[in-house]
DNA sequence: ATGAAAGCGCTAACAA
DNA sequence: TTGTTAGCGCTTTCAT
């Protein structure tokens, strides 16, 4: 900028204005200084604006990873759901800083922020850390979360209808004959807990016991789904279904029933969770419940505005619905 | 810094040596300050001290759009580079500013570079802009591109061997019996131009001719596959094998074929490209050229590094390899 | 071992 | 319409 002023003749405050487009600068100087900047490449340094400022215009989003088992970024659920954010953000102008962070050490997840480096965060997945995320908020960190509603919860948190989620994909498999429901997922994470509560309510309408046998806890990797059934086959307990607590899962669960012999929809119905693009393309068709990725990026960034600005926030619950397919078998009408 | 100056009764610049570990403090007064910061969960601005160290520890990661589709990012190969580039970086250190950037404006693709936010650049995909990317290298932008290795390139590129997985991919399909090999991908971006270049390499070695009429420009959206497949049915040429420029290319090519009562690979044989983690699960599990994608990630970043370092660089074809599975047909040993 | 002062690149009062 | 000056939060020379 100081080049600019000298070679124009003028001051770096008449620079400074002439690239701010402000009124006060004559059209002639403004012409010669514009086209200075312009052959010269030369861009305002954003570090020392924001500086000047005290403004800034990133947001920083936060990938929790399993730190012992090394998992990288690898279920496209949330990988799509990056994608989304970056739409959002970058829609309302604003810069994503992305970082991984181990999922023990949720407590630094608010780093960016304490060090100026963005205006707030965006955490994907709150996985056990409720604690520390509220400590976060009552901090007055901005945070926005994603994962599941829970009770005393201080900070903004969005998230499907775990629970009708979790009934609407049991009650379709219950429509379709099926009794012995194998649900694959952690309950120790709010989702799948959330999911589970409300595939036992279903359970519960059509006064069909739950069976604790029928409840296997894998993790969200991608072998989780070998890992189900392989634990089913070894606890050598009849099951006609599989609710599994991500399209992930589920993807690599009948990929593991086919090489055991079982038949997909037919011995053993699926049902998945998220309902990811490739969903619609899998062999045979994965049935899921619909998570609306791209609405709840934007739902994410404009809560998150909302509470730096100071305005209201509340925590919402997005609608959630079933994408039926064949996985599960077909829906006589 | 200020307050915990006063607090601690002494200057900020004895603060500023105590939080960075100067020997230069004493033993007491570092306790006292540290114990401040701590209790007023203190982190130092990063912008600031950038800007007073004319440091810089981000790099800036473009992921090009197709601005005319409005497409999100979908493709799981790219989600998974993305994911490992996160890994990489956080490994060296750096934070990651993550932008989209439409494919018709690349030449602006170094502004996070000029206005002093990244100390470099990494792009995701050349598209056609070969011209555009090589201004940017010419003006010492630091850049490192994934994509096709192309005559006279002055810009850092590092992608997989394109022709040898073109040969792969062929060969192996010829060495199934096939001989009318459908080729779907776009020739007017660099790597599936490449890969067609092998595909023919390989056809010519097998004394087979070239046959205009089984290419099929086809993008790299998730209706490319669609498209591919209802384009040879329109065409009404005979074909015994789909060559997919990416797996999910070769995901909805063979979900269409199904639907269009062809079987996979009995009637057409699939080959795709990318070896994502689905390709293993999909079914029929999908053949397919494998590209590193940690590796990728790894060298991206390290020749980033050295670049900026005024270190040697230089462009990288990775070694590639093809994974046998079943979507093409069983190889008899 | 500590403080005073200058300056990183920028913007905004205030003055001219 | 333009320039002078101060200061955003930090680090570092130089003095003490």
């Amino acid at each position: 900028m100081a080049d600019i002023a000298r070679l124009a003749g003028v001051s770096t405050a008449t620079v400074s204005r002439a690239l701010n487009h402000s009124p006060l600068v004559n059209e002639e100087t403004r012409a010669r200084i514009l086209e200075l900047a312009r052959s010269l490449k030369y861009s305002i340094n954003v570090g020392a604006q924001n500086l000047r400022l005290k403004q800034n215009r990133t947001v920083s989003v936060m990938f929790p990873v399993e730190r012992d088992t090394r998992q990288h970024l690898s279920d496209p659920f949330l990988l799509a759901m990056l994608g989304s954010l970056a739409d959002a953000l970058t829609e309302q102008g604003f810069d994503m800083l992305f970082s991984r962070i181990g999922s023990d050490e949720l407590g630094a997840a608010a780093a960016p922020f304490d060090s100026g480096r963005a205006i707030g965060i965006i955490l994907i997945g709150q996985w056990q850390r409720h604690e520390q995320i509220n400590e976060l908020a009552a901090r007055q960190v901005p945070i926005v979360v994603w994962g599941a509603h829970l009770p005393n919860q201080l900070y903004c948190c969005i998230g499907g209808d775990n629970v009708r989620g979790g009934e609407l994909a049991t009650e379709h498999l219950l429509a379709l004959g099926r009794r012995r429901i194998a649900f694959f997922g952690d309950l120790a994470l709010p989702e799948p807990r959330q999911r589970y509560r409300g595939h036992c309510a279903a359970l519960e309408r059509h006064a069909i016991a739950v069976d604790p046998r029928l409840q296997v806890p894998v993790s969200f990797l991608p072998e989780g789904g070998v890992q189900g059934v392989l634990e089913m086959v070894r606890r050598g307990h009849a099951f006609d279904a599989v609710f599994a607590c991500s399209d992930l899962l589920a993807m690599t669960a009948i990929d593991t029933l086919r090489t055991h012999g079982m038949r997909v929809p037919d011995d053993v119905a699926v049902t998945g969770y998220d309902d990811i693009a490739q969903a619609a393309v899998f062999h045979p068709r994965l049935t899921t419940v619909c998570q609306p990725i791209a609405l709840a990026a934007e739902t994410m960034v404009a809560s998150l505005l909302s509470l730096i600005n100071g305005g209201p926030v509340r925590s919402v619950e997005l609608p959630t619905k079933l994408s039926i397919r064949a996985s599960a078998g077909e829906l006589l009408v």
